[in-house]
DNA sequence: CTGAAAGCGCTTACAG
DNA sequence: CTGAAAGCGCTTACAG
């Protein structure tokens, strides 16, 4: 059987034994883990090649100090980011864990500065890392896996590889109750904003809408399928070309909230009423969702529990179990507000132009 | 001269002198520092009291180890929050420190987690704290002086307390902006749906509205003038109010983004357009101001940058050294999107009462 | 319950 | 540049 990545409880060795394996004194090895100048190349090459085989940790100070988890978030300023750090935050307050927050290395920052976050890492002593959206890179599942630091994925925007534990929401369910929805309120020419290609999420939310379909024996039509950048602007822009449709359709589900800003702004642009002319359907649940007008009808995917769920497997990880699974998935529902309704009786088969251009800033 | 708050450098006691003045060896103080059971409840007390006395913190294991700095925030998941959390992070990451998050202890959670708050804060020595809009207790501001722990409060609600250092945004300028703006272009009446009375921030942003409409010579209507919850709902209702009055407003200054989504679902539910017949002013410039149907136009408050000086200043403090100033403020500018207009030239003089109350969830 | 003794994992100062 | 020696601030194990 496959070992979990990660989930190796730490009794890695000390410093001494990292002097001795690499041949030198302890001052000396100590001054190349604090990134003192005065080492030779040579020596230093030596020393850090031990500190790595051996898979080197500052041990914590002493058992009383409170745990630091590592929550690795990208961005930093956004409603999911919120919710996952406040879901987070309340499960590590119940374990006795403070949360030290990082954006992605990625952002801005160099493999140079990548590899400064790993050392700073091992160098405080981290209880575990949980990433969400932004994955590890490889070389960072190596680090973490050599330096036995247990890790979760919340939410992840790609398949993780073999082992790995991560927590997400039921996409594909999602996307049968977002469509189902929809065909219950008498729609047939339900059109899709989906998120970026080959994703996890997106991939499964989109086959959820293809399986109400068929179900619902509603022919699929591929032009009523249109890929966007996960934000707004790209969503505002599909959605325009759904209106240009010879017959668009008299509904979208769009596969997030965040997207479902941008249609709402491409059907203000067309004047087109919401949800008389055309039902929207959202994904997500954020707090914005809840006001704008009309209120969106979405699905909630339960991010802060989702979080909260990671933080504890990380909790396990760390004391050597194995969870189960290495995939769990939270359910999702469908939460009604004003953006949906049956299709218009006189079933317009085109809408003009872009009328009102409003001034933007 | 008054010493600023917090602004002292760490230099103190180690266990063994707590020891000594508490009459006690260094192993029983010891104990007593990491909660153990078998102490004497009158050796405890000893202890505790000279630990408390000296404002004993643990020393922080070695110079190489990164710097924690503490950023408290309240709530959590919020899009204000998230802005203080981003600018924070990348002034720490500059700086070479890392960014432990907690939730304002008051949140839900007792006297005795408050402690168990600033326990853990000095037990693994954090080198200093940024209070993000929850301020400090009375009982948090004395162990932290005490700890000679350095403070920096972000946006805070309430005046601190006198050499309390804090970083704030032009909340009068603001208030002068966004009331000026609606002034040009020709609104006479104008309502105003402040936050929570005594609040810096509301009272300074009110008084740029009267000082706005005092230069433009504009009489002052205290029945334009709400106060709301400062959140969605208060405002929605405050909202409701101000259309109910026999001569109804043209132009609202709604003192934040937040408040300004249940201005405007209030707007929807009496069938007032945006900005033809109203027009709506927020504050804050929060991400979802760019994506309100129509664009909300809001004064901007560079709430990332106020954190990122907040971070730079508590640096500084940890240093030793005293910012100039107790209060910095940052400059706050208007952001014209399409929610102003000139005033509607028929001028109606009372709305109906709520027609098309949409279901909502 | 207490504390002398030993020990931990490191760092610092400095002689070579 | 290196490392023996001393030291740091604490913790642990255990004798009393």
């Amino acid at each position: 059987m496959v070992r979990a990545r990660g989930a190796n409880v730490a009794a890695g060795p000390t410093l001494a034994v990292v002097a001795r394996e690499a041949g030198v004194s302890v001052p000396t090895a100590s001054k190349v883990v604090n990134g003192r100048e005065d080492v030779a190349p040579e020596t230093r090459r030596r020393v850090t090649e031990a500190l790595d085989r051996l898979g080197y940790v500052r041990r914590p100070r002493f058992a009383g100090a409170p745990g630091l988890v590592d929550l690795v978030l990208h961005p930093l300023d956004s409603s999911r980011s919120g919710a996952v750090l406040s879901g987070v935050e309340a499960a590590a307050y119940e374990a006795g864990l403070e949360v030290v927050v990082s954006a992605a290395p990625a952002r801005g920052r160099d493999a140079r500065s990548e590899q400064g976050w790993l050392d700073k890492l091992t160098a405080r002593g981290s209880s575990g890392v949980l990433f969400h959206t932004a994955e590890p890179s490889a070389a960072q599942y190596a680090w973490l896996d050599h330096h036995r630091i247990p890790y979760v994925l919340i939410d992840p925007v790609h398949e993780p590889p073999a082992g790995v534990v991560s927590v997400g929401a039921a996409n594909w369910q999602g996307g049968v109750c977002a469509t189902g929805h929809l065909l219950e309120l008498g729609h047939e020419r339900i059109g899709v904003i989906a998120g970026h290609r080959r994703t996890l999420a997106g991939e499964a939310r989109l086959a959820g809408y293809r399986s109400a379909l068929a179900s619902a024996g509603v022919r699929y039509r591929p032009e009523y399928v249109r890929h966007a950048d996960s934000d707004e602007a790209g969503a505002r822009l599909r959605t325009h070309e759904l209106l240009d449709l010879p017959e668009p359709p008299t509904a979208v589900f769009v596969c997030s909230d965040r997207m479902a800003l941008g249609v709402y702004a491409a059907l203000a642009e067309r004047e087109v009423r919401v949800p008389e002319e055309m039902s929207v359907v959202g994904f997500d649940d954020l707090p914005e969702a809840r006001w704008t007008a009309p209120a969106l009808t979405t699905v909630r995917q339960p991010l802060a529990e989702m979080a909260a769920t990671a933080l504890r497997l990380l909790v396990r990880m760390t004391h050597g179990e194995r969870p189960e699974g290495t995939r769990t998935e939270l359910s999702t529902r469908l939460v009604r507000r004003a953006s949906t309704a049956p299709p218009p009786t006189a079933r317009p088969t085109a809408y003009g132009p872009v009328t009102a251009q409003r001034p933007t800033a």
